[in-house]
DNA sequence: TCTAATGTCTCTAGCAACTATAGGTTCAAG
DNA sequence: CTTGAACCTATAGTTGCTAGAGACATTAGA
C-alpha cells in the first residue's frame, strides 16, 4: 500500500493533482489509514499511470474520462478508444502546422530586427501591422 | 469614433475579450458616449490589433504589456523587445518538437489498433504501459 | 520515549485568458 | 414611439491544475 506522495513519486504525478483527479472522479476514493490517510493499491497506481500518460499525449480530461470508461469495459468495441485517438492525432496535427507557420513568422522578425531603437524595430513593426510581413493566417491563439 | 462592437468587428476581438482587457488594464479606459458607453478612436484600434496579433503568436499577455510598453517608449532599444521575441521563439520550437513526439506515438497506437475488442486495443494498452512502446519521453502534458 | 521534521489532511483561493449569464440601459430603425 | 439589437456592470464558470492556511499523522533520530 502507497501513501500518496509515493504513489506521487512511483507515477510522476504531483500529489494536489492526484487529490485532484479525485475529487473530479477521475480516481476513486481511496482507502484511508487510521489516520485517516490515503492508501492506494495497484490498480490505483495502473490507472494513474494510465491518465498522466494520456496527458502527456494531449488527451484532455474529458477524453481521459471516456477512455477509462472503456477501458473498464472491456467487452466492448475499441472503435470508440480508437476514435478518441484519431480525433486527438487530427488536433495535433493542425496544432503542429499552425505552430510551424508561427516559428517561421517569428524568426523573420528576429532576422529583420535592426537592432537600434524601438522607431525601427521589426518585431513592435510586425506586431503593428499585419499585412506588412505575414503570409499566412495565424488563427486562433497558440496558448504556450 | 467607434463602439465596442465596431471594434471588435475591425480587429477580430471579441466585445467580452475587449472589456477584459480593459479591466486587466492591458487597454487604457477610452472615451464614453453620453449614455455611458465606451467608444474609440484609431489608436486604441492600433493598439487591440497589436495586441491580437501577438496573441496570434503566441506571445502570453504579460510579455504584450511588456512589449505595449517598450513601443510607448520609441528612443529605448530594440533588444529587449527583441528578447522578447526570442524567447517566445524558443517556447514555439519546444512546442513543435513535443507535439511531433505526440503525433508519432499516436500514430503507431492507430496502426497497431486491431481492430477488435478493447481487450486487444492497442490504445488502452499503450497509454497503460508506457514502457511497452514509448521511444520518445512527451516531457509535460499538452494542451490541445 | 520524546521530539522535531516531514508528510498528510481539508478547505479555500488563485493562475491564464477568457466566456457566459443576469438584469438592466441606450441606441437606431421603422 | 416602439421594438429589438447593442450596450452596460457584476458575477460566476471554464480547464487543469497550483499554492496557501492551519491542523493532524507518521517517522527518524537523540
Amino acid at each position: 500500500m502507497l501513501t500518496i506522495g509515493r504513489l506521487a513519486t512511483a507515477t510522476g504525478v504531483k500529489v494536489p493533482t492526484i487529490r485532484y483527479y479525485e475529487q473530479i472522479g477521475l480516481l476513486p476514493p481511496p482507502e484511508r489509514s487510521m489516520g485517516n490517510q490515503r492508501l492506494y493499491g495497484q490498480s490505483a497506481r495502473d490507472r494513474l499511470t494510465f491518465v498522466r500518460h494520456a496527458r502527456e499525449l494531449g488527451f484532455p480530461l474529458e477524453a481521459i474520462r471516456d477512455l477509462l470508461s472503456l477501458s473498464d469495459d472491456p467487452d466492448r468495441s475499441c472503435a470508440a478508444a480508437d476514435a478518441i485517438a484519431r480525433a486527438q492525432l487530427v488536433a495535433v496535427r493542425a496544432r503542429i502546422s499552425r505552430l510551424r507557420a508561427l516559428e517561421t513568422e517569428l524568426e523573420r522578425m528576429l532576422v529583420q530586427c535592426a537592432h537600434g531603437t524601438i522607431a525601427d524595430c521589426r518585431v513592435i513593426e510586425v506586431l503593428g501591422d499585419h499585412a506588412h510581413c505575414c503570409e499566412s493566417d495565424h488563427g486562433a491563439p497558440e496558448t504556450v
